[in-house]
DNA sequence: TGTGTTAGTTTAAGCGTTTAACCTTACAAT
DNA sequence: ATTGTAAGGTTAAACGCTTAAACTAACACA
């Protein structure tokens, strides 16, 4: 079955094939009505279906979007176990398929390789998640095509990027455990890079200790890697070593379940003994148990928001972005793992 | 900065441009070695990238690959919520990347255009996951390229798939429930399609009960959709209206969660009062609370199959590959959910 | 001496698009 | 009657690669 060209379509059409092209790109002007109807049928009746590869090696556009997201720390594998990113692959598909694209999800092997992906498939954009190795970015600037960042507190304004505050998000959740009479609050968290998503909320947990006036206390703050483990981990710390802390605000949905186990574990009760607060607000977090008390970001319409401005800047051209940054809302989910603590 | 091609390699190392194509394709007999390490120096020196969108129109592969995953009921997103496409994906994505290729992951707007998507990016095969609508395949098998289903009983030997024994695990769980002295066990599931998977898991309920001598009862079958929110509502009514049932097998997970939390809404504890057990065992299953007992499928290393399988079709022929159907292996993961049922 | 044969190399014809540059008309303005 | 211009079409080169087919040189064989 041979592949129906433009070439077919211009001889049902009895026009040239530059015509078809014009007509098929819509270029207005270039064409007459009468011409553009023959095309349009001759189209529908061939079933004709274009050739991206052909499209991409003249020149245009690919309309092929490379999704890069984290890997699990042996490198092998996709981080979309954790749902934050499967979760921004849905909004950002959903939008990408849309308008015609496609998206071509993959994981990079220490920051090395993604320039190649790139040049090999002529990709229209990126949107690259939570990496963090500092060559990959001054890689990525070598490929001229806009790039948006999620999650990567990169100092340069070369990309676009789709932010939420986590220092208001960090602060927001400290807030509210302080406001529920907790004053020995533990922090956990993955490890504090500098500029990154991390220490912003670690900044803001701290502005809201200092603002209540309470003691910010180094050894409240557990801080190595952003996984179930490292929750479970700490919370036994906690509960082994600290039995004053009565409220841990983890900085990652996780992170706060493995919280909940570990201190589940120790014979600790949430929140009875112990109240916990999470960040992001994955789906797990209201299936679990108790349903967790989390800073929501709508995480798919981040991913959405993302898409968006990335088709936007390719386009219509980079400069057609206001460079007000998109800063997502966010919010408190109130459930069951936070209780005002009554001096007994 | 213009793009470097084949032609400039074929300069730099003083051959023809063939030679250059020969060497980088691996076409062994087809050149001496002398110019084979002229063409690499030349390669490595210039940073000579090939143009995927070039060779791909050029008639031959195009390294990419189509990943379908179905999409949420209201079509507007991809079901990557659920962990257990997650996972599918992350198998999948570490092996095609491992072997040069890309993947194109989407969802369909109802069972319509992929075969345009397929065309259009010349695939060179697809993995398709739990998609029902008959139409589609049809479709599939239109553009003659290697298909591999996953989790789709589709009656239809044209397509490779890599499934598990469903039914097996069926039996297994319930058998499980039963061992412990549960005999009113409901089953609580998605939407029982002719020759699904959940079908198939239903077939594995009923023998298990019928070899242990007991009654089957169609009242104690809840069967609507696979989500965490049926769970919910099922565990519900069976609180409200059966008093009798002690175990629920859950054919999924994520049903299973729901009725966790519906069962502990209802003020009966798992496993004191009810046991639960479900089917997967995605990553959450052991991070609720209490952890989940449930059926095993190693998901990750599923997708990692049906990748291999495909590659195999793809590089060495449909033939190569024998047509004993890869079937996964199953095993219980036995956590705390289930409990032995103690005549009072 | 001619004739194969083999291994290695090159030539050049595509693959399906896009698009600059060119060619017609038709019509208006001079 | 000539020129200009705009609108609508066409031609053909280019994009970067693969590969069948043609070519060449070196060697062995009768």
């Amino acid at each position: 079955m041979k592949r129906i060209t433009i070439r077919d379509v211009s001889e049902r059409a009895g026009v040239s094939t530059a015509a078809v092209s014009y007509v098929l790109n819509g270029r207005e002007g270039k064409v007459s009505q009468e011409t553009a109807t023959k095309v349009r049928r001759a189209v529908a009746e061939l079933n004709y279906i274009p050739d991206f590869s052909a499209r991409s090696l003249a020149g245009t556009r690919s309309k092929l979007i490379g999704v890069v997201i984290p890997q699990t720390e042996d490198q092998k594998q996709l981080l979309l176990q954790n749902p934050f990113y499967s979760e921004l692959v849905c909004g950002i598909e959903a939008r990408l398929r849309q308008s015609g694209y496609h998206m071509i999800l993959s994981g990079v092997d220490k920051g090395e390789g993604y320039l190649d992906t790139s040049m090999q498939r002529n990709l229209d954009g990126a949107i690259i998640m939570g990496i963090y190795q500092e060559s990959f970015y001054d890689d990525l600037k070598r490929v001229k095509v806009p790039i948006v960042l999620i999650d990567s507190y990169v100092n340069d304004s070369y990309f676009q990027t789709v932010s939420i505050d986590d220092e208001a998000g960090g602060y927001m959740a400290t807030k509210l455990l302080i406001d529920n009479g907790h004053s020995n609050i533990a922090l956990v968290t993955g490890l504090i890079r500098k500029d990154g998503v991390v220490e912003k909320r670690f900044l803001g947990y701290k502005r809201a200790l200092k603002e209540a006036g309470l003691f910010y206390n180094s050894d409240y703050v557990f801080e190595h890697s952003v996984s179930y483990e490292y929750g479970q981990e700490a919370a036994a710390a906690i509960a082994a070593g600290h039995p004053e802390i009565t409220a841990v605000f983890a900085s990652s949905d996780l992170v706060a379940l493995g919280v909940l186990r570990g201190l589940s574990d120790a014979g600790k009760r949430v929140p009875e003994d112990v109240s916990v607060v999470g960040f992001d607000d994955i789906p797990v977090a209201r299936m679990c148990n108790p349903p967790l008390t989390t800073v929501r970001q709508n995480i798919v319409a981040r991913g959405a928001m993302a898409a968006d401005r990335l088709l936007k800047a390719i386009e219509e051209g980079e400069d057609s972005l206001a460079d007000d940054p998109s800063v997502a809302r966010l919010e408190m989910a109130i459930r069951q793992t936070v209780q005002r603590l009554t001096p007994n």
